[in-house]
DNA sequence: ACAAAAGTGTTGAGAGTACACCCATGC
DNA sequence: GCATGGGTGTACTCTCAACACTTTTGT
């Protein structure tokens, strides 16, 4: 039996674009142009081509979208709930990705009439099932900020620590302790002094950097030894 | 633009079924009937259907190939490499499973010559990009096992503490330390005695069960605050 | 001098790790 | 009575969480 024998879905991939921005966390959505959900607000997303694999597409899009090249980008989920689309039978290869906000200036595609930053806690109605995929990410964003270091890939290439405690904060939706976040971090051995400060209205911060030589993870918890 | 001016891709689901068998852990493989890779070993799995979701497929599959109903699965991976199938553009959509060994016996479906468990540490060259799935999987099955209570899913309804300890050293390919580890797995609260023993060659060990209504997951460890 | 943000240590509790011997049964 | 696997406790280290004051700068 030959593959044409089967019946073949539509297949797009989606990218869930988080940043950082005014102390909160956002993510870019589109305004769509054309039906289904037309004047809906979307996560940018497109077919993909034949010939590229599902993270060539995503790239793309993510270039598309907001002119970024070298991210961080991760496959999130793949969403085929029938029904999910209203043209027909679509499949979505979701990833997540995580830009630096002074690196980006949203762009419209083609098929968007608008792009633009939205906070992650006060969201619009959505396309499709978008608000599923959204909440998903943000589920996973926060465990792998728990034990990776995913969290530099949101900030600028220096930063203070109280810059990058705010950034843990808004994205954990909690408060931390400054000294056991100061301790911690610096125990972890990912950053280091840059040997520049950042002057502001009181005492002068000192600036660092993350080290990229730095191992990203840490050993979970066993739950069983 | 419609969704029929896109070029689609054949979509199928593959699914990774794990067991544990004579200490050791198993993996559920097919001989495949027909070109490309006829006579190799494979993942089973099959094209999706249109009106059922992945998840509904890789159900299906699992029941084609072992007959069970319940059990323990979960999505690990969008594979999508152009290229990965000769016959064309196919992504496929991978799942993990878990099944207790004893409840399963393997069956050739259609589009097999044959079925059986093979040990994951002894594998067979494997059709398509099929080894790079079972490692991944495997992967993923150690980390859950350090975090969640899945371990249960592969161990029949009542089992002993050296039992239960015997299937974490398989998987994990680590020896554990005894006391460490009863101790650990008692304190989580996740198992409780039945009254019940097994004789054996030794002194009669006591029987335990899940309690299903343990909470699975412990938290992480931060990497930060 | 005062406002504003940066920076800094200690203590108590709980978890992880390493380690060796006695116990209950079948034969 | 002995072989076989089941079952148990302690001491040390490390990590976590809670908590408040001093320092440095700009105005």
């Amino acid at each position: 039996m030959a593959l044409e024998d089967y019946p073949r879905p539509s297949v797009t991939v989606d990218v869930v674009i988080f940043t950082l921005q005014d102390d909160d966390l956002r993510v870019l959505l589109i305004k769509r142009k054309h039906p289904p959900f037309a004047g809906m607000w979307a996560i940018p997303g497109g077919f993909i081509d034949m010939h590229e694999s599902p993270e060539e597409a995503a790239l793309r899009e993510l270039r598309e979208e907001t002119g970024v090249e070298d991210v961080y980008l991760e496959q999130l989920y793949t969403f085929g709930e029938p029904g999910r689309d209203p043209r027909g039978w679509v499949i979505t290869i979701a990833y997540f990705a995580l830009v630096p906000a002074h690196t980006v200036r949203p762009r419209a595609g083609d098929d968007a009439a608008a792009a633009r930053w939205w906070s992650m806690y006060a969201l619009p109605p959505l396309a499709f099932d978008h608000a599923d995929i959204l909440a998903y990410a943000l589920q996973r964003l926060r465990y792998k900020l728990e034990y990776t270091a995913v969290g530099f890939e949101l900030l600028p290439e220096v930063f203070t620590l109280s810059e990058l405690q705010a950034a843990y904060e808004v994205i954990l939706g909690e408060k931390l302790d400054k000294r056991n976040f100061r301790r911690k971090i610096l125990s972890a051995e990912v950053i280091e002094e840059t040997g520049q400060y950042r002057m502001g209205e009181g005492r002068p911060a000192k600036l660092y950097r993350f080290r990229p030589d730095a191992v990203a993870e840490v050993k979970a918890r066993r739950l069983f030894p």
